[in-house]
DNA sequence: ACCCTCCTGTCA
DNA sequence: TGACAGGAGGGT
């Protein structure tokens, strides 16, 4: 579930409420989550809390007679959550069941709730190793120029070419849909007929979508919830997911949904011409 | 470049 | 009962 704008706002909310802390032990009650030796992370300070692609990373210090730091990844894939409680609000999260991990601080402590099981934990030595191998949208060093050689070496067609965490980080079934309405351009266009024009608002229109559903806190289809147990303030302005045969919000042309590589595609034909 | 699968749950 | 659900790794 969670995409680059949910991530990043988990990563925000708990930056201030983990950084600094020690993370006294790391409780695994799911296995199929996390294949760590749960010592290996107890008593080290967070340095710090980021978000890399879709996954929220820790920073771990040394533990003492050490200079080897260690970082923790999350990734919480389609149902996971991770849901911060302070010691004097516990008893905490009534969904006992879907408990799979705690990370265990001295005032209080982060559930990792999830409902599949898909969700993942590893502890890495390096920050290289836990790092996606595509480019942040978010980040600098995205452009125009970047986001042209991506596209013309694939011939993928749009929609699927942007879930690909290989060029582009981040962006999932949800946003990819959003991005090919909000750029105008059909969702099943190979990636590497765009036109100069088209990149651009391509370009654009990730930029803004992605900066958009940050600023609402992301969106919450069906069961996102941010490290507050809030859900996503992004999903009044979704304009094409999750609305098939509902009225297109710029020319009421019914939104189709299709299918691509087994996941739903959600477009206005209208908008988004061949 | 595509399908399937990993899981558990909800909804038509 | 079957389709579908925010993701991604593995196999062909």
């Amino acid at each position: 579930m969670p995409e680059l704008p949910e991530v990043e706002t988990v990563a925000r909310q708990l930056a201030p409420v983990l950084t600094a802390k020690c993370l006294r032990r790391l409780v695994i009650y799911d296995e199929k989550l996390a294949g760590i030796k749960t010592h290996k992370v107890a008593n080290r300070r967070i340095e710090r809390v980021c978000r890399l692609g879709k996954q929220l990373v820790l920073e771990l210090s040394p533990k003492p007679n050490s200079s080897k730091q260690c970082w923790l990844s999350i990734h919480l894939r389609m149902t996971g959550r991770l849901i911060y409680a302070a010691n004097s609000r516990l008893p905490s999260h009534p969904d006992k069941q879907h408990l799979r991990a705690k990370l265990v601080l001295d005032d209080g402590a982060v559930s990792l709730y999830d409902l599949r099981r898909f969700a993942r934990i590893a502890l890495h030595d390096s920050l290289v190793t836990a790092q996606p191998q595509g480019l942040d949208p978010t980040s600098r060093a995205f452009s125009v120029q970047r986001l042209t050689e991506l596209l013309r070496i694939s011939t993928s067609p749009l929609k699927p070419w942007l879930m690909r965490q290989d060029r582009l980080v981040g962006i999932g079934n949800i946003y990819a849909s959003e991005i090919c309405f909000a750029a105008g351009i059909h969702p099943a266009q190979s990636a590497n007929t765009l036109n100069n024009n088209e990149i651009q608002c391509l370009y654009r229109a990730t930029k803004h979508i992605l900066r958009a559903a940050i600023k609402h806190c992301g969106t919450t289809f069906s069961d996102f919830q941010d490290s507050r147990g809030q859900t996503g303030g992004y999903v009044r302005y979704l304009k094409t997911y999750g609305r098939e045969n509902e009225p297109c919000k710029a020319c009421r042309t019914p939104i189709l949904r299709i299918v691509q590589q087994q996941r739903s595609t959600y477009f206005c034909p209208q908008c988004q011409r061949r």
